[in-house]
DNA sequence: CAGTAATTTAAGTTGACACTTACGTAAGCC
DNA sequence: GGCTTACGTAAGTGTCAACTTAAATTACTG
C-alpha cells in the first residue's frame, strides 16, 4: 500500500495509469503523450510495475503495459475502513456535544 | 486530491491520522508517540491540515488535532471509478481473449 | 508584569526522486 | 552478420521535503 501511494502521488504517474487503463499501450506510445524523455517515463512504469498498479506484457521488442486494478485493493480498503471510523468518531462527538448542551440547560 | 495523496504517502503522516482517528488529541501528546522532534511533528499536522486530512481546535495554548474524514472523500472517489473502469477492461479483455480461442479453434 | 508551558516558525542540512544525456540490450530486417 | 527499432539501465544534476536546533509567538499563572 505504502508503494501504491506513493506511486500514485506523483501527478504524472496518475496521468499514465489513466492513459493505460482505457487499452494496454506500449511504453513508446505512452511516452509520445508526455513532453518528458522516454528514460523518465521507462522509469515511471517500472516505479507503477513495483507498486503492482500496472502490468508488463512483452511482444517482441515492444512492452505493453495496462492497469491492474487489484493494486489498488488494499489502498481501497486502507481508505474505507478510515473513512468510516472517521464518521463515527464524528457522529459520537456530535451526540456528546448534543448531550452536554442539555446538560447544561437543567 | 494531489495533497491528500502527498500527505497519505508519508507513513509518519498516515500514524498521525490513525492517532487521531480515536480521539481529539494536542499537539504535544502526538508528538509523544514518535521518536522525531516536536517541530517535526507540527510540520506533518500542517501538511494534514492543509491537505483537509485534519482539522485543529484551540483550547488555550494546546491546540487539539482530529481527524476529518471529508478530506478523504475525492481520493475515495477516484479510486473507487478507477478500479471499476479497470476491472470493466479486465473483464472486456477476457470476453475479448475467450473469443479469439473460440474462432482459433474453428 | 515576569515566568513558564505549548506550540509554531525560521534557517540550515541531508537524502530522496524526477529528470537529463549517454550507453547497453534484445528482437526483427536487409 | 550488420542496421535499425524499441526499450531499459547508468550516472549525474537540481529540486523538494523531512528532519534538526534555535528563536518567536501565544496564552496562562503567580
Amino acid at each position: 500500500m505504502e508503494a501504491a501511494l506513493k506511486a500514485l502521488a506523483e501527478p504524472r504517474r496518475r496521468a499514465i495509469l489513466e492513459l493505460v487503463a482505457d487499452s494496454e499501450m506500449t511504453a513508446g506510445d505512452i511516452a509520445s503523450h508526455f513532453d518528458v524523455s522516454r528514460p523518465a517515463i521507462s522509469q515511471h512504469l517500472t516505479v507503477l510495475k513495483g507498486a503492482g498498479l500496472v502490468k508488463e506484457r512483452r511482444n517482441g521488442t515492444r512492452r505493453l503495459y495496462s492497469v491492474r486494478p487489484e493494486g489498488l485493493s488494499e489502498l481501497r480498503e486502507f481508505l474505507d475502513s478510515f473513512w468510516r471510523k472517521g464518521l463515527i468518531r464524528l457522529k459520537d462527538a456530535a451526540e456528546r456535544e448534543e448531550r452536554n448542551k442539555r446538560g447544561g440547560r437543567r
